[in-house]
DNA sequence: AGATAAGCGGGGACTGTCTCCGTTTGGCTC
DNA sequence: GAGCCAAACGGAGACAGTCCCCGCTTATCT
């Protein structure tokens, strides 16, 4: 999994630039922020940006993998702590309220959990997936959870409900509202 | 509501071809397409189109305007032939499969139904929110729906489901499945 | 027909994306 | 250390889109 050929020392250091000025732009200014800027922060030339992220998508992705995979792990605290269903709800509220704060990891989960996305994003969606599969698993056991649910179907909820939990006031207020809507229907 | 002073036949042919060649260019080219563009192809110059419409979302809602009012008036056929309860599910799925058929719809009836929107909006919004209200209210009263629900919640929660439903295939044809995900938690 | 203001249009400034290619530099080998 | 060379850099520039400005055209009224 390591670096089939190490990186030359300083096109290591430009790639960690770039990231660090991404995330602080992307935090900024959203997901549109302009590319050549974050360049130009970095210290660096576009061609050089361009190099290491052929697209905005290689970007936001290279940004956003640890914090996917963070939600991925947090997964199996929560069901160390609480009973599987009550573990899942508390999962999807925080996988739905990271979504909406940090901007752009909702279009990214999204496209992770869709259908063809690229190798990388690939990778950690199934860490969210495996710890999604796990927790709706453990739930259905438990018999707190239909029995036809498939745990995809679960995480594209989840993104539904960040959509609707959006659409009133910019901050997650409304996502246990709208989660225990839905919770209440997929109880079994 | 008719315009306070009629505008000037020039100015109201272009306004119409505009909307007509919009029409066409978001269909084919999603809610994206090159403003200027529309413009040429409508035989005006980009000065015409931006007079007409400041910005582009002031563009994207006259050209559905007219689709979003659709929805609301038929809320009120469904009600007419269909239990209330029946009424409601059938609306809310015709109105997801709107908003993902139509590309720029979602985006649009999204920002109706959030806080601040343009006045026009506003208005359609409010036909969409009425409605809406109506059978809310109607499958209330049979006692088919949650005595707890806002109807402005439903309205957002269809969102939701139309969001789910894009992650699985561009088509809509995991709505009913979410949609009844989701019902089945709103049933009384 | 002539006056007049509403409306037109497209040139051009500006911003952002992305590529190309001459120049620099890190990491070898001797 | 000196020298080599491929990897990596960087920024100019082509391109695409947005949006404004202002001199010109034309519908409408009298």
């Amino acid at each position: 999994m390591a670096q089939v050929k190490p990186m030359r020392a300083d096109a290591r250091r430009n790639y960690e630039r770039l990231l660090a000025e991404a995330a602080v732009a992307f935090a900024e200014h959203g997901e549109g922020a302009s590319l050549d800027d974050i360049a130009k922060r970095a210290g660096v030339g576009s061609g050089t940006l361009y190099r290491h992220f052929p697209t905005r998508q290689a970007l936001l992705e290279a940004v956003y993998v640890d914090a996917i995979e963070a939600i991925a792990v947090r997964a199996d605290g929560l069901a160390a702590e609480l009973p599987p269903g009550e573990a899942l709800v508390e999962w999807l509220n925080e996988l739905a309220a990271g979504m909406i704060q940090v901007r752009g990891l909702k279009a990214l989960l999204g496209s992770a959990v869709a259908d063809g996305s690229s190798e990388v994003l690939a990778r950690c969606g199934s860490s969210v997936k495996a710890a999604a599969e796990r927790l709706v698993g453990a739930a259905q056991r438990e018999g707190t959870l239909r029995r036809d649910l498939e745990s995809i179907e679960v995480l594209r909820l989840a993104h539904g409900v960040a959509s609707a939990s959006e659409l009133g006031g910019g901050d997650g207020a409304h996502i246990r509202r709208y989660l225990s809507l839905m919770t209440e229907g997929l109880r079994a």
